[in-house]
DNA sequence: AGTTGCATGTAAGAGGTTACATGATTTC
DNA sequence: GAAATCATGTAACCTCTTACATGCAACT
């Protein structure tokens, strides 16, 4: 069991989805692609962590619907009370920043400009997400407790949009020092 | 040639470094082992974009110290023109939090303060390094320019405690929402 | 006519971690 | 006496990306 089949279990907490969703619906936590996590899933599933169900479909191709187990749900609980792995970040344009007196103003602030549309895009999207769980949710937002099924998507949203909101700044601090 | 090759020749545009020392200096910006780092330097020693000599020691193990070859420099500059990969963040904590929602206010209070020192820690860690770069540097900080030879990292270290701020402004807001 | 989205899967290879291996000095 | 630091390297293994494979519907 590695992280990120506790990943996918924990996405399963909320619906039932499919392999397709599932890979689309961690993007924002945990990158991964298709061709990671189908063989992931026929592990869960093997493990009795999961269970799907065939859903032919005629117009698009059929698909197997997961769903959580009571074994995937204990499962998810144990990991929670294991101490938790240290974040890794790796990101290119820190590197490239360390030496970038190498080249001159100009194509300094070109590097950077590419990362600050990166992040205002980011953020743009984090405000839809928003929108979006503001109109599922039965109470404001500000409201929302533990136990209620939106809880931790909004405070990871949150998250999110903290972190983009710190890199905006540096990224405006960085046209200062490169004008 | 990966990323984490033009990380290491990134590092030596400042000072020739040892592999011992490059796997310690690359840790803030790229998490990476000695076990991949050595082989690196072997090939890029081979590419002609490094080299090094052997420092006999009585005290510790012999060493090889590096230095970025012109070659090298070339390389590095070309790399910085190129678009640069968006970057990856892993973090377990985001996919416990996802399901948040299984275990009690307690046990979720004790996730998250296990990563606010974590912060904290990591916030101390660059205070220290301001401190040490403002000892190394001429100039006051705030004036350093592009062209200074400590301004990338005097730059990097300002971008990662504006996210660390910006995760323990996010931790004590879980706080709040844990009571 | 070509691309994107839906939907699943496998294979090859690159990237990265853990463990094995050695050995002196210093700190707890 | 045990662990940490310095210092290099290899081997086995796990993780992750890219490419191969299929096929229909909708959009441009």
């Amino acid at each position: 069991m590695n992280t990120l089949s506790y990943g996918l279990l924990s996405l399963l907490t909320r619906n039932s989805r499919t392999g397709y969703e599932l890979m689309q619906n961690i993007q924002p936590f945990w990158q991964a692609k298709h061709s990671q996590i189908y063989p992931l899933l026929a592990q869960l599933e093997q493990k009795g962590y999961v269970e799907f169900v065939h859903v032919p479909q005629s117009d698009k191709p059929d698909k197997k619907v997961y769903s959580l187990t009571d074994n995937g749900r204990e499962a998810l609980k144990k990991w929670i009370a294991q101490p938790t792995d240290e974040p890794v970040v790796k990101d290119e344009l820190a590197l490239k920043v360390f030496c970038i007196g190498l080249v001159d103003k100009e194509q300094a602030r070109k590097v950077l400009h590419e990362r600050e549309v990166y992040y205002q895009k980011k953020k743009e999207r984090f405000a839809q997400s928003f929108e979006r769980i503001k109109q599922d949710s039965a109470k404001p937002l500000e409201e929302l407790e533990i136990h209620d099924p939106l809880f931790g998507l909004y405070v990871l949203i949150q998250k999110a949009t903290l972190k983009a909101d710190a890199d905006l700044v540096w990224c405006e601090w960085m046209k200062s020092k490169l004008k």
